[in-house]
DNA sequence: CTCGGATCGATACACTGTATCGGAACATAC
DNA sequence: GTATGTTCCGATACAGTGTATCGATCCGAG
C-alpha cells in the first residue's frame, strides 16, 4: 500500500504518471479537454467516463491512471475554466469597482461559454485548484491594494458578497436560458401569460404582484443590462458597508 | 394517445390519479415526503426511484403513476420546501428591508434544514410551482406595496438582485459546510495553512493576498454574521440603485 | 357469470462509476 | 539470449441508475 496517510490528498498533489510510450499518448489535460468538449456540446449528462474515454480512443479504465474518480475530473474541469479566463486587461489601481466589474464579466462570459460551469461551482466540496486560487487572489488583491480597504476582514467580506451575487446571478441567467431552450418559450411569452399553467395560477388571484409585474408593458431589458444593474447596486452596497 | 398536445405540460397540470383501493394508499405528497426524508438523511445520491419506492413498500414503477419522471419528482421536492417556509411573521408594511431580511432568513433556514435544496434551485429549467410562486409573490409584494418603489421594473430588478445574492450566499455556505464535513477540517485550520496542498500553493508566492487574508489573526466571524453583513450591503445597494 | 378494458408492477434494457485481477509488457539478472 | 520479477494496463464484472414494455391481474359493466 502506498503512503496515502494524508486522507485529504488532492488531485493537484499527485504527479501525472510519466508519459510512457502508451498506445496513444494521454494526459490529464487531454482528458479534461475532451470532457469539456463533451459538456459544451451536449451538456453535463454527456460527460461519462466511458464517453470521455471513447472520445480519446481509450477504454474507460485508462482514465483512472490520470484521474482518481469522476468527481476529480469535474474538479479539474472547473479549474480549467478558471484558467481560461483572460488576465485583467490593465492594472486598474485604485479603481476597485472597475476591477471587480471586469472580474465579474470575465467569469460571466466563461460561464456562458460553458453552461455546466456554474452548476459545478458550488456543488461539490469545492476544492480550490491553482487557477481558482488565482482568481480569488485577483479579487482580493483588487480591493486590498486600494486605500478604500484597510482591514483585511473587510476585504474578505466584500469579496464574499461580490462573489455570492455574481454566481447567484449567473446561475439564474443560465437557468432561464435553459428553460427557454427547453420549452421554446422566451420569457416574453411567459410575460404575456400565454402559458396555460401560469394563466391558471394567476387566475386564482393569489399572486397579484406577480401578475402585475408579468403583464406590465415596456420592453424587456436584456440579460446583460439586468446583470449590470444588479452588479452596480451590489458594488454600491459594498462601498457603503465595507469600504473606507 | 392521450391529449398531450401541450408540449409544455407541467406536473401541476396533471391531477393525481384517484386514490383507488390500492395495496397501500400512495399519493404524490407521500412520495415527495419520502424522497425528502431520504435526501435529508443521506444526501441527494440516496434519492433514487427505487429507494423512494422501497421506503413506501412499493415497486419502483408504482411511482410513475403519480410522477412522470425523476426530474418531476425533484421539482416537487423543491416546491415542497418552498411550501414549508413559515409565512411572514407580520405584515411589515413600509419597511421593505425588514421584509426582505425576513424572507432571506426563512429561505436560508430551510436550505440548512435541507442541504440538497440549494443544489436543485438553479439547476433544472426551474419551473415555478405554486409555492415557489407564492414565495416570489411575497418578495415582489414586499417592495411593490411601499412608497419607495413606484416602478414595477425597479421592483423586478431589486428582487432579482436580492435573490441572486441570497441564493449565491447560501450556496457558498452550504458548500463550505460540506467541505468541512468531508475533509474534517474547519475553515480555521485551512486558515492556519495547515493543509499541505495549500501551504505549497502559498509558498509559490503567486497568491500573496490570499495568504495575507488567510493567515491574519482575529476570530473568524460565524456564518450567520457573514451572511447578515453581505445581506445588509446588498440591501443598501438596492436602496441606492432602485428605490425612491 | 362473462367479458372488455384499464392498471399495476415484474422483467428487461441501456447506461452509469468503479473494483478486480488475468495477462501482457517491461526491466533486470544471469 | 533467456529467465525471472514486477509493474501496470484494461477487459470483464458488479451493483446501481432511470424508464419502456407488456403480460398478468383485477375491476366494473352487461
Amino acid at each position: 500500500m502506498r503512503d496515502d496517510s494524508d486522507g485529504n490528498e488532492l488531485v493537484w498533489d499527485r504527479p501525472e504518471p510519466p508519459t510512457r510510450p502508451a498506445p496513444t499518448a494521454l494526459s490529464r489535460s487531454r482528458i479534461v479537454a475532451a470532457a469539456i468538449g463533451l459538456a459544451d456540446a451536449d451538456g453535463m449528462d454527456a460527460v461519462s467516463l466511458r464517453k470521455v474515454a471513447a472520445a480519446l480512443d481509450a477504454g474507460p479504465m485508462r482514465l483512472y491512471g490520470y484521474v482518481a474518480s469522476k468527481d476529480e475530473l469535474l474538479d479539474l474541469m472547473v479549474d480549467e475554466v478558471y484558467g481560461e479566463l483572460p488576465p485583467p486587461s490593465e492594472p486598474s489601481g485604485e479603481d476597485w469597482r472597475a476591477a471587480l466589474r471586469s472580474i465579474a464579466h470575465r467569469l460571466r462570459d466563461a460561464a456562458h461559454r460553458h453552461e455546466w460551469f456554474i452548476d459545478l461551482l458550488g456543488g461539490r466540496p469545492h476544492v480550490r485548484g491553482p487557477n481558482a486560487l488565482a482568481f480569488l487572489e485577483e479579487s482580493l488583491a483588487a480591493l486590498d491594494r486600494t486605500a478604500d480597504f484597510t482591514d483585511v476582514a473587510d476585504v474578505m467580506r466584500a469579496v464574499r458578497t461580490f462573489t455570492a451575487y455574481v454566481t447567484g446571478a449567473i446561475r439564474a441567467e443560465v437557468g432561464e436560458a435553459r428553460a427557454e431552450r427547453a420549452t421554446g418559450l422566451a420569457l416574453a411569452q411567459w410575460q404575456r401569460a400565454s402559458v396555460p399553467y401560469l394563466r391558471r395560477m394567476l387566475a386564482t388571484g393569489r399572486y397579484p404582484t406577480v401578475e402585475k409585474v408579468i403583464t406590465h408593458d415596456g420592453e424587456e431589458p436584456d440579460a446583460d443590462t439586468t446583470f449590470e444593474a444588479g452588479l452596480g447596486a451590489v458594488l454600491d452596497g459594498i462601498a457603503h458597508a465595507f469600504a473606507r
